[in-house]
DNA sequence: TTTAAATTCTACTAATCACATATACTTAAT
DNA sequence: ATTAAGTATATGTGATTAGTAGAATTTAAA
């Protein structure tokens, strides 16, 4: 399941992927277009822009706006970046891979050979899911 | 990502299905040879057992052993039993269905069709891997 | 038939951590 | 001076991951 963190900055970027290009949308903008707690928002604009996706002008007039295109912005990346891994256990995940401590050989175990199939399934199908996609319906 | 729990619950279904048939296997025994906390897993066999993927004899002499085929036992029951619904938002599961407060309308959540589709991709895989699949490796 | 041993089962407890937010303040732009 | 992003920290809640203690049940030996 996404954290509502994730699930937020979906919404965020959808919202401002919808607007006109070369607008700047406030914070206080984005969250009751997206119905987002705004303090809680801030915070998760920060990390997208730390995560390049979008950008921030400080100061009157200011606002966040994207830096990358919506066709380029797919849910695992968002899933990534708020969630960490799509594979089931760290021991089958290619960006957050981590050996289980209870296994013994991680050669032998018959768990993590399902579950990478599982991962390289589910991790296609977040790809093909854009911003961009999402935003025309 | 699984919970340890749900970990511990598909390991030791392994271990179970490894043994020969008839034989009952001690919880001592199934922490041992899947290097699990006992006592926790003795929470995770009494869950299987409520969702009558196995069963138990008591007292001396007792333990546990499956009840349903392991080719039908598949990782998607085990996701669901342990760790909930499947879909990244329960407006968008099947079985853990709930709406979501912050979605002014449901019909036009842009989100919750995209998520749509990456269940049904996740769910088909899912039910793909069944104890016995890996199990023979 | 009693007793002891082995094992499941039940109920609490507790520590740790993640999650979802709020508070208060600083920095920068207009 | 005002507006808005940025930072750092705090807080409450709940889930996770166990551990503790003991009750109930079964088997088999005495």
């Amino acid at each position: 399941m996404l954290s509502h963190k994730a699930k937020y900055a979906l919404k965020a970027l959808l919202y401002l992927a919808e607007q006109d290009e070369n607008h700047i949308s406030k914070t206080i903008e984005i969250a009751e277009g997206a119905n987002i707690p705004k303090k809680f928002l801030e915070q998760i604009l920060l990390d997208l822009k730390r995560g390049h996706f979008v950008s921030s002008k400080q100061g009157k007039y200011g606002g966040y706006y994207l830096i990358k295109s919506k066709n380029d912005i797919t849910l695992a990346e968002i899933h990534r970046l708020f969630d960490g891994a799509i594979a089931l256990l760290p021991c089958a995940s290619l960006n957050f891979y981590e050996p289980c401590s209870d296994c013994k050989t991680e050669s032998e175990c018959h768990l993590r050979h399902g579950l990478m199939l599982i991962r390289d399934k589910t991790l296609q199908a977040m790809q093909g899911i854009t911003i961009a996609s999402l935003v025309k319906k």
